[in-house]
DNA sequence: AAAGAATATGAACACCTGCTCACATCTTGT
DNA sequence: ACAAGATGTGAGCAGGTGTTCATATTCTTT
C-alpha cells in the first residue's frame, strides 16, 4: 500500500468520513453501524440513537464508529442520504413506462410508485423528518424536489392539459401527496394496502388538473 | 388560606403541574416561561430548549420553572396544547358562516381559514411536529382530526355531493391540505401570501369532490 | 516471516443535562 | 404587626453525552 487512507481532501472542505473502508471487514463494519443506527432510530427515536447504543447494537466499539464517521451527525447524515437514494431509486424505476401513457393512465401509476417509494422505510422516514431543521434545507427535501420535478415534467410533456404555472402545480401536488402518505403511514398504516387510497390520490391529482386545465368543469 | 396548593390530585393520576399559579406574580412567571420556551424552540429547535436556557430567557431561575411544571416534557406538552388550542380557535371562528354556503363557495373560504390557522406560529408548529413520536398519538394530531372532522361534516351536510365514504375523503383532504401548508411554510413561506395558493387548494379539494361525487367526468 | 498498514478496542475526559432542596423573599389575611 | 402561605433562588447532585487516544489485533504485502 502506497497511499495513506486518512483524510486529506484536496478538494472542497467540509466534514468527511475519517477513513474509507477498503478491506471487506471494515465494509461490513460500516454496514453494521448504518443498519444499527437505522434500527434504533426506527424503534426508539432520535434520542435513543446514542453513539454507545449504536455501537453496542452493531456489535462494535465506539472507537470503530469514529473511524468511519466524523461525528454522530455525520453518521445520521449518511444514513439519510442512503434512505433518500433508495426511495428515489424505487420511484425512478417505475417511471420509464409512464412517458408513453396518457395522463389519465399515467397519474394512477405514478401514485402507485409514490406509495411504493414511501413504503421503503416509513418509520425511518418519519424520524428523519423529525430531524429536519426549520431553516436549512435538508437531505429529505431532495426527494420532495425530485417528486415535484417528475410531476412538473409529466404535466409539461403531456399535451392533455396546459397549465399556467406547471411548476407551482407540480410542487403543490407533490406536497399534497407526500403529506397524505406521511400522515397515513404514521397513523393509519393499514390503509396503505387499501386500493381505495391509490384511487383517491389519483382522483385528487386528476381532479385538480381537470379544474386547472379547462376553465370550466362539466 | 385554608387549602394547600401542592399536588394532591384526588382524581386520575398522571404527571401534573406541581403548583398552580394563584397570585398575579406567579401567573406572569408561567407566562414568561411559556413564551420563552416558544421563542427558543422557534429560533433554535428542540435541542436548544434546555431548562437552563428557558429559565434564563424567561428571566427566572430553574427552580421557578419546576414549581409550575413537573418536567421539561410537561412544559413542552403544555406549550403544544396552547398552540393547538389557538389554531383550533382561529379555524373555528371562520366556521360559522360556512354551513349556509354551497360547497363551491364554502370550500375556498375553508381554505382561507386553514391557511390562517397555520399562520398562527409556523415555526413553532414545525418544531412541535418534530417532537411528535412515531407510534403514540400526539397533541398535534388533535388539530388534524379537528380539520378532518370539519371537512367530513361539511361533505355530509352539503347535499351537493354524495360520497361513498365521506370520512375517508375528509381525512385524506385534510391531510393533503395540511401537507401542502406545512411544506410551504417551511420552504416557501412567501407563497403564503400568494392568492394563487388559496385558489389551487380550493381547486384541489373541489376537483376531488367532482371526481368522486359523480361517477363520470366531462 | 517480518513489517507495515488497516482495523478494532474501551477506559478516560470534559462537558452538559434535568432536576432537587434548603433557604430567602414577597404577599396576603387577620 | 405578625404569622403563614405563596413565590423565587441557584449551587450542587447524579447521571448521561459525544469524542479521543494509546494500545492491541488482524490483514496484506513483500
Amino acid at each position: 500500500m502506497s497511499s495513506h487512507n486518512r483524510e486529506h481532501d484536496a478538494g472542497k472542505g467540509g466534514p468527511r468520513s475519517r477513513r474509507r473502508p477498503i478491506q471487506a471487514r471494515s465494509k461490513a463494519t460500516v454496514e453494521a453501524i448504518l443498519t444499527a443506527t437505522a434500527q434504533i432510530l426506527e424503534r426508539s427515536g432520535p434520542e435513543a440513537a446514542t453513539t454507545k447504543a449504536i455501537a453496542a447494537r452493531a456489535g462494535v466499539s465506539v472507537g470503530s464508529l469514529y473511524q468511519y464517521f466524523g461525528s454522530r451527525d455525520e453518521l445520521i447524515d449518511a444514513l439519510a442520504h442512503r434512505h433518500v437514494d433508495e426511495m428515489r431509486k424505487v420511484l425512478s424505476e417505475a417511471l420509464a413506462e409512464l412517458i408513453s401513457l396518457p395522463l389519465d393512465a399515467a397519474i394512477p401509476r405514478l401514485m402507485t410508485a409514490l406509495i411504493a417509494s414511501h413504503r421503503v422505510n416509513p418509520r425511518l422516514d418519519h424520524v428523519l423528518h423529525q430531524l429536519t431543521p426549520i431553516s436549512d434545507t435538508a437531505i429529505l427535501d431532495d426527494f420532495q424536489d425530485y417528486a415535484a420535478t417528475i410531476t412538473t415534467t409529466a404535466l409539461r410533456t403531456h399535451p392533455d392539459t396546459d397549465l399556467a404555472d406547471p411548476e407551482l402545480v407540480g410542487s403543490i401536488l407533490a406536497q399534497a401527496v407526500s403529506g397524505v402518505l406521511r400522515a397515513t403511514m404514521r397513523r393509519f398504516p393499514e390503509r396503505l394496502a387499501d386500493p381505495a387510497l391509490e384511487r383517491l390520490l389519483a382522483d385528487l391529482v386528476l381532479g385538480l388538473l381537470g379544474r386547472q386545465g379547462s376553465a370550466m368543469e362539466a
